[in-house]
DNA sequence: CACCAAATTGACCAAGTGGTCAATGAAAAT
DNA sequence: ATTTTCATTGACCACTTGGTCAATTTGGTG
């Protein structure tokens, strides 16, 4: 399909990619401009369409490019051995954390991709993405112990609430700080009291009496 | 400022921002076309850049527009006399659902506002939400009897958690349902049983024992 | 060298954008 | 009836967009 595109050599690849990707990053699929890309990449507007048919089909391209690196990324970091649900959200947030500090422009592709794609894409994106986490959800999740859970909460509906609950959060705050980054590190522990707050609500909520530590 | 608009009899006035409304709640923004709105109007081009002196001033009028008969129209509606904050966060949302039928697009114009504006427009636009809200929210939660909390949730915190949590099942329940929202009442009772469930979890969180009914 | 095929260029296209302005129409003031 | 004022029109502008294609460059083969 993109033989054209593939068989280039590494750093001209990486190059037109990296445009890519801090272009539709930085603009989101409609607003990103295909002449600003090849301007970024060094390269002619005719070349780029003949490697990928159309605008969606190389968003679609880099879209999967991230997506792969980034669950490469995801599967180098080891969890602990804790058996606590809470402590191991604790653990993704601080690898989601880490890996958004090293690669912010991959990350934030993602975010504009699942926030305001075209009403077209938004399926097949969503699609995409369900995919990969469908994929690698249970194993994050194997080996917590369930049985803290009080009666009449499944552990599949408490993983929801807690990822629902997390995921409005983080919005939350990147919202509340969108434009003064900087500042989340300064309120780090302001911040991280909140969370511990948030979670102390959600353990009551969710364990027996006799399990909650 | 708009006077040359607001001297408009009636019929022209709400015209013109009936295709407004609609223009902007569909393509959001960015996309809404001035050329659209003036075809949808039966204006000419001329007069509305003669009116507004440009789109982005057309907008910020629009959203004051729908910003104040969305409050017009939430305060006809009377609360119960209840005291649990659970039972009040229902009535709040049958309250919104009843707008959002009645008033579709003035409610998708804030959802498309709020969730992908130029990012220069960003602040304003959260600014002017935040006020109409601020102003209200507290009338919403005054006679709450907050006493039936355990030490060490905070009233604020508890609808924090609760706003938070609800958006973020909101959200979900639009994204599961897109494309597909007449089913999203065939599976009513099921959608009301989960957040019952939901809504329970939170309690047993936040309440103390004996208040836990 | 000539020849060919593939890679690459960039001028060009149609369509769309927000916004302008000279020209016109209509009504009000003289 | 004439002049003045203001509302309204729509052709037009400069600019950007995704995408095309004839023309050129490049590199390999006989």
């Amino acid at each position: 399909m993109y033989e054209n595109f593939e068989n280039l050599n590494e750093d001209k690849k990486k190059k037109i990619l990296d445009a890519c990707i801090l272009e539709f990053a930085d603009k989101g699929y409609d607003k990103a401009s295909t002449n600003a890309i090849t301007k970024e990449a060094g390269i002619s507007k005719g070349i780029l369409f003949h490697y990928f048919k159309n605008k969606k089909a190389l968003f679609y391209y880099v879209l999967d490019y991230c997506m792969q690196s980034m669950t490469e990324e995801f599967i180098k970091y080891p969890l602990t051995e804790t058996k606590d649900i809470f402590q191991r959200f604790s653990e993704l947030g601080v690898i989601k954390l880490k890996i958004a500090q090293e690669y912010p422009y991959i990350v934030k592709l993602f975010m504009e991709a699942l926030a305001s794609p075209p009403e077209e894409m938004r399926s097949d994106i969503e699609k995409k993405y369900l995919k990969a986490s469908k994929e690698y959800i249970p194993t994050f999740f194997k080996d917590i112990d369930y049985s803290k859970f009080r009666g009449g909460v499944e552990p599949s509906k408490a993983i929801e609430v807690i990822t629902l609950f997390i995921g409005a959060l983080g919005e939350k705050y990147l919202k509340d700080y969108k434009g003064k980054e900087h500042e989340l590190f300064q309120d780090y522990d302001k911040i991280m009291a909140e969370y511990m707050g948030y979670m102390e609500i959600l353990k009551y909520g969710m364990y027996s009496l006799d399990s909650t530590n």
